[in-house]
DNA sequence: TATAAAATACGCCATTTAGCTAATTTGACA
DNA sequence: TGTCAAATTAGCTAAATGGCGTATTTTATA
């Protein structure tokens, strides 16, 4: 049973949608609708044992894309189809970047919407014929995203950055140790202090900042 | 009336691809073969009155993906499937760069390949399942051109991936339980079973295995 | 429908990690 | 030469992690 939730804002559309899930009682479920982003999220935030979600990408309050980014970096396990009427190249690229998996047009039957449900919850990334060219084109041209680098200043140390290298090698306090030639305390409170630099609690996310700020 | 030819080294595989055509007589026309990329060049000049070309991507003297540059180069309204085993993104990346419209595997069944051959008759981009998620993973994450990608298969499950997904976004074993409503027991038994077939023994290592490896 | 694979769940135990406090040493530099 | 930040070391404690064994339930599929 397949857990699905729907973030629309227009009523008649979503009663549509609804409908069209009703046709596959024995392996749908549909649980919730928000009447926006924000709505939609504040729903999930009370209930987010949802497999798939499908999102509007026009809506008031906050729009498909921003809700995809939020719901896959918060519930990254919850699939997410962007359901629309739109399919220029712009949209399905900023989709795509905001974490979507697959990406239907709002007039689809019952039947392919359907079979996009199963197909994300077997790991696939249904689309509809059309975006799935656009996809291409954008793999063989890729736009060119002028992408904005937060240049946040986390002032760590030469041996900060150094340990901190170490640790997205994967070495334990003891190799960093050896490696540096101090020890393992040493190694410790250095990491205790990149930890309270980079406000992180662990070294998977102290990684994962670092390498967003590219720090190593 | 669809004409079709197909470049495919392995008689076998070929006789088998052509039965499956032979399935719709109605509205495919099978044309010609060619046993290589050079040998099927050859025969599209004296006869370019085709509209979808079948190419293997393991081929001696002329490979498919060589053969393919030509072809969308040399008859641009020739629409191009690239029929392989492989599902590697650098194959995938690579053919879609030389110009394919489609890429699907060999083994699906006569049904996929007919309507693989509509939906490109009619614009499309037919994709076997899985292919559609690593082009939209390709998109996400550009493949540096330099650096080599290893193949290598470690068969992790869907759930394996979900857990290795959610670790490497730094949560902890409680937190990907609550996330994936099963008991914090039952995710450490998933991560030790990615560590078995990743062949490593933290979480750092793991993360790093996944993602030079693009598992997530 | 029989079987295999995947997903689920616990317990025991050792190791690693993380947070806190406290103290000493070193090097730069004003 | 005195100050200050950085670097160094250690102990205490709690939490998280990793390895190994075992066992039941679900799902997929031959």
């Amino acid at each position: 049973m397949i857990k699905i939730a729907l973030a629309e804002d227009n009523s008649l559309l979503a009663t549509s949608i609804i409908e069209k899930l009703s046709f596959f009682p024995e392996d749908l479920k549909f649980k919730f609708r928000g009447i926006n982003g924000q709505d939609f999220l504040d729903k999930l935030e009370k209930d987010s044992n949802i497999d798939v979600v499908l999102l509007d990408i026009q809506m008031p309050v906050m729009n498909g894309i921003e809700a995809c980014k939020i719901i896959s970096e918060k519930f990254p396990h919850i699939k997410i189809i962007m359901l629309t009427v739109l399919d220029d190249e712009v949209h399905i690229f900023h989709s795509i970047q905001a974490g979507a998996n697959g990406y239907i047009l709002k007039d689809e039957n019952p039947k392919i919407l359907f079979e996009s449900i199963i197909e994300i919850m077997n790991g696939g990334a249904p689309m509809s014929a059309g975006i799935a060219l656009k996809a291409l084109k954008l793999l063989r041209n890729p736009i060119e995203e002028k992408e904005e680098i937060s240049i946040e200043k986390f002032d760590l140390s030469i041996r900060e950055t150094e340990v901190l290298t170490l640790l997205s090698k994967g070495f334990d306090y003891k190799n960093i140790a050896e490696r540096l030639f101090i020890s393992p305390s040493t190694v410790r409170k250095h990491i205790e202090n990149i930890y309270q630099k980079l406000q992180v609690h662990n070294k998977v996310e102290a990684i994962q900042k670092a390498g967003k700020h590219r720090l190593v």
